[in-house]
DNA sequence: CAGTGAGCGAGCTTCCGCTTGACTT
């Protein structure tokens, strides 16, 4: 029998305890809850005061009766999961499921996996602290009571199946906001004016090139400002040098990870989450969700002898980053490589690259900071009070930026980088050429994964272990989309000035392209209007922070849990309630305007399949006319459908005759345009053919190229089973059969293949299957 | 898998935070 038992959250985390107690103690893992609110119905007694009723969760019954028996046997128990309000509530699930005995169960708490903070932990036991695990449980159930009221009235007012919460809800209204934001964005122009001259000293010719530091509003002061420059002198008039310095980024935590990873590796939420967890669970990085940038100290002392012994002492300069994120628990340090000494790692590619970007922004954390030298000069112009500057920027010291420099999600301008020529005050300055670019203010970047999450924990919403799932449940759901977006050519104007000549230029840039960004669908906007007209409280971005105080409070024995849960569950009850009675059904209608044709509204709502216009009412009885129906394209949405795009749609499906006796009509579906003939589909060819103008000529001509590689495709078929087949498919020759493909093995020719040997080679797939 | 869209009604959906695999292509 063993002595001890000690029960940690991740199994992991276990492995490497085990090894530093010795053999008296045996440590097991309970995998994150073992208990959670039942899942059928509320889970909760709301009548008898918010009971709780928990239920061991399914996947967790196998490990709850290994722990019960263990546990049993044990002299000692210690509860070693993490020091945080979850932590403290599995410790005390723990306890009241495995029936374990006040006098021998102990708490204990440690941020770090070494074996001098294990054993110190070991010395300085705890009893569970009751007021933290309320303070989660009151947590659990305002999350229950949230979720499970307001999607049931979704399901009725909206649609069936959609969902609502805490997080999630405000995570589409993020995206939402931003996307109307961007929509009502009003670019404004401007002309940005760049000098450039030369000038000689001792003997040498040199180039410098200028700005003014604020663009022009119009063509016409740009202009202006061009002909001033004409014939001017220009003078160096002043030249400042000033020091400074860029410090590194702290090391990673959950979200920064992500952040990065998704701008150096272009890695999604969930794969760079998928590949830390690998990492981890090799042994090769501490813990992959916290919210702490703390370094152990020992993680300190290694990359300290690390960075003297690849870069030298000066580059040494050794720091403890302070956590300032919104209602961060710090139960884990930061993420780091578990040996800061290892620099490169076996694995996949994915693995190597996360590593080692693990690696440099924990070296770099503990390295000097980097010093420059910033010159301007100031250029004066004879006729105008209106100065150039010239800037320059020269590294005198590279400190952490040898190994690593985080990356921002703002493309920074190319000018005020580089080196000066020696430059001296009065120097005369002639003039080469100077240009004004029309530049245009861009509206606000919509969110990617990323940097959805670091909003989300600015506002301190969510946790490390929820920021993945939860960008995966609003995709799920259909409230967003994650896409690319194509950038449009836009036209800008360009003066200038070069040999006393001022020129006037129209070019063309492309602007506005954008990868991997998360768009609001039509459902989602109405989910999250329909939500803001009803629940302004839950939808507030600082609902979270509020309800986190008073989670704090009961924590700290000054509330009760079940009074914060009364006072808020009440009101909020009220609202669903009348809201189920008075609004209305949602459908995010909205009027176009009259079709031209018929003089009837034209519409756009969400019907039962989707996105759809409407042409006329089905109360307008006049002539007992049904009104007309036509989906929407999948590029289109309903905010900003207009009256001719929305008739168009009705232009389709056409009839262009016949062929063969049946009709051929001309569609647009899910997968774009087609041809449609005796009930058998063809698609279009994109870029090719356009649906509204494509004549029958053309359409015949798609159906029998189509019937060509369809003879094709048959190789061969059997008497003795119709179900076989031998076919040509985009990979090769291979044979199907019920439904299922299979190879064909490549000593035997298809064309001749045999009816037993298909079948041989079928039963052999099933039984490796198997 | 690409035509639909009225209306009835049974039975279903849903939250957030802790943890890993078990799946298929």
């Amino acid at each position: 029998m063993e002595e001890n038992l000690v029960i940690v959250e991740s199994p992991a985390k276990a492995k490497t305890i085990e090894k530093f107690l010795g053999k008296n103690f045996v440590v097991k893992s309970s995998y994150g809850h073992i208990r959670d609110l039942v899942k059928k119905n509320y889970g909760i007694d709301i009548a008898n005061n918010y009971q709780p009723q928990y239920e061991i969760s399914e996947d967790k019954k196998k490990i709850v009766a290994e722990l019960k028996k263990l546990a049993k046997d044990a002299k000692n128990v210690w509860l070693a999961s993490d020091e945080d309000r979850e932590g403290e509530a599995i410790s005390w699930h723990l306890f009241e499921v495995l029936n374990l005995k006040d006098e021998n169960t102990q708490r204990i708490v440690f941020h770090e996996i070494t074996k001098e903070a294990i054993e110190k932990a070991i010395k300085e036991p705890r009893k569970i602290n009751i007021d933290l695990v309320n303070a989660q449980q009151a947590r659990r159930i305002l999350d229950r009571l949230v979720g499970f009221e307001l999607s049931p009235v979704l399901w009725k007012k909206v649609k069936p199946a959609l969902s609502a919460g805490r997080v999630q809800s405000v995570a589409v209204r993020l995206i939402v906001d931003r996307e109307r934001e961007i929509k009502h964005f009003e670019s404004t122009a401007s002309f940005k004016v760049i000098a450039l001259f030369t000038f000689s000293d001792s003997g040498k010719t040199y180039e410098l090139k200028a700005e003014l530091p604020e663009n022009l509003k119009t063509i016409s002061d740009a202009n202006k400002f061009l002909e001033s420059c004409m014939g001017a002198d220009f003078k160096i008039e002043n030249v400042v040098t000033k020091p400074g310095k860029k410090s590194p980024a702290p090391p990673f935590t959950t979200s920064t990870l992500q952040q990065e990873a998704a701008r150096k590796l272009s890695f999604s939420v969930s794969q760079t989450m998928t590949v830390a967890q690998k990492l981890y669970e090799s042994g090769k990085i501490t813990y992959m969700r916290t919210d702490s940038v703390n370094l152990s100290d020992l993680a300190v002392n290694t990359s300290k002898s690390e960075i003297i012994s690849e870069f030298g002492e000066k580059y040494l300069q050794t720091r403890k980053y302070v956590t300032k994120t919104k209602g961060a628990q710090e139960a884990h340090e930061a993420i780091r490589p578990t040996y800061i000494n290892v620099h490169e790692i076996d694995g996949t590619s994915q693995e190597k690259r996360l590593y080692e970007l693990i690696w440099k922004r924990t070296i770099a954390s503990q390295m000097s900071d980097a010093q420059f030298e910033k010159t301007t000069a100031t250029i004066s112009i004879s006729g105008t009070d209106k100065k150039l500057y010239a800037t320059g920027e020269v590294m005198k010291f590279d400190g952490f930026l040898k190994v690593y420099l985080e990356s921002t999600d703002e493309e920074d301008d190319e000018t005020g980088s580089g080196i000066l020529p020696p430059l001296n005050n009065k120097t005369a300055l002639s003039l080469k050429n100077a240009t004004a670019t029309e530049k245009f203010t861009a509206h606000p970047a919509r969110f990617g994964e990323a940097s959805l999450v670091r909003k989300l924990e600015e506002l301190g919403i969510g946790r490390p272990s929820t920021y993945a799932p939860t960008i995966s449940t609003i995709q799920q759901r259909e409230y967003v989309t994650k896409e690319d977006k194509q950038g449009i050519e836009r036209k800008f104007r360009l003066l200038k000035l070069e040999k006393s000549k001022i020129e006037e230029l129209v070019k063309t840039e492309t602007t506005g392209s954008e990868k991997a960004k998360l768009f609001p669908t039509d459902i989602g906007m109405i989910v999250n209007d329909f939500l803001m007209e009803h629940f302004t409280t839950i939808m507030d971005f600082n609902f979270t922070a509020t309800v986190e105080k008073e989670f704090d409070e009961i924590a700290n024995g000054k509330m009760e849990w079940v009074k914060m849960i009364d006072k808020f569950y009440n009101p909020f009850h009220k609202t669903v309630e009348v809201t189920l009675k008075n609004s209305e059904k949602s459908k995010g209608e909205r009027m176009l305007g009259k079709d031209p044709a018929t003089g009837k509204p034209v519409y756009v709502k969400i019907g039962r399949y989707g996105a759809i216009a409407q042409i006329g009412d089905k109360d307008d009885n006049e002539n007992d006319e049904k009104p007309r129906f036509a989906s929407l394209r999948k590029n289109q949405s309903l905010e900003t459908i207009t009256l001719e795009e929305a008739l168009d749609l009705f232009k389709l499906p056409r009839n262009l005759g016949q062929f063969e006796g049946k009709d051929i009509t001309i569609g647009v579906g899910k997968f774009g345009p087609y041809v449609r003939h005796d009930n058998k589909f063809y698609s279009l060819k994109k870029g090719v053919d356009d649906p509204l103008t494509i004549i029958i000529d053309r359409a015949i001509a798609i159906i029998e190229e189509k019937r060509e590689q369809e003879k094709q495709r048959v190789i061969k078929t059997f008497e003795q089973n119709i179900d076989l087949s031998v076919l040509n498919g985009r990979w090769g020759p291979y044979i199907s059969f019920e439904k299922k493909n299979y190879k064909i093995p490549k000593k035997i020719k298809p064309a001749e293949i045999t009816f037993e040997e298909c079948m041989e080679i079928i039963n052999q797939a099933k039984k490796e299957s198997k």
